[in-house]
DNA sequence: CTCGCGATATTCT
DNA sequence: GAATATCGCGAGA
């Protein structure tokens, strides 16, 4: 039976967040069709003492405001012009913590092929959502269009691998942290 | 297979 | 004016 997840989910340690968001589902609701993948791999942020975060020395713009919103919010911005990167906040209000949602697997009728290239990257799966910016600030609690749900598996902890984040080499020695989490062999797990 | 690069626009300095 | 939490293409090996 599947379940939405609730405020609770969401307000806890960052770091757990990340790693019990694998296996959970992302349902996304577009006029009549409805798009469900599984979340393959995550990235914690951990500001503001994370030089690889937005919310680094607890700075505050009109870009990441929605970065202080209590745990189960949404972040979502624009990167290099082009691509959306879907985030989600956890923690308490004005504890500036988020997860990036990186790869998903999608759930549905689709070719292998497809499966492998629709949702394995940050910018991708956005597409593959038609997330857009009026999504930033969106509370997945209540939320008409968008949501994640538990399906009621256990996900297996060897299965779950850490790497270093992706990207963030001008974080220097934080981009090292092992904050970066994925389902090991995973076909929509995104490359490297 | 790996590497390098350009696209593109918003944000911050 | 510079930087950017990415992606896909084309060249070379």
């Amino acid at each position: 039976m599947p379940k939405r997840l609730s405020r609770e989910f969401y307000t806890r340690s960052t770091l757990i967040v990340a790693k019990d968001l694998l296996g959970k589902y992302l349902v996304r609701r577009v006029g009549r069709k409805t798009l469900v993948g599984k979340i393959v791999e995550t990235e914690a942020y951990i500001g503001p003492k994370d030089k690889a975060s937005h919310s680094y020395g607890g700075k505050i713009t009109d870009r990441t405001k929605t970065f202080y919103l209590k745990g189960g919010h949404l972040y979502v911005y624009l990167c290099y012009g082009i691509y959306l990167m879907l985030n989600i906040v956890t923690e308490k209000e004005n504890k500036p913590e988020a997860v990036l949602i990186r790869a998903l697997e999608p759930v549905g009728k689709y070719d292998f092929s497809k499966i492998k290239n629709l949702s394995n990257g940050p910018g991708k799966l956005c597409r593959w959502l038609e997330i857009d910016k009026s999504f930033n600030g969106e509370d997945l609690t209540k939320s008409k269009r968008i949501w994640l749900e538990s399906r009621g598996e256990k996900m297996k902890k060897s299965r779950i691998k850490a790497s270093r984040r992706i990207g963030v080499d001008y974080a220097r020695e934080w981009a090292n942290k092992p904050w970066r989490f994925y389902i090991f062999e995973n076909p929509s797990v995104s490359r490297r």
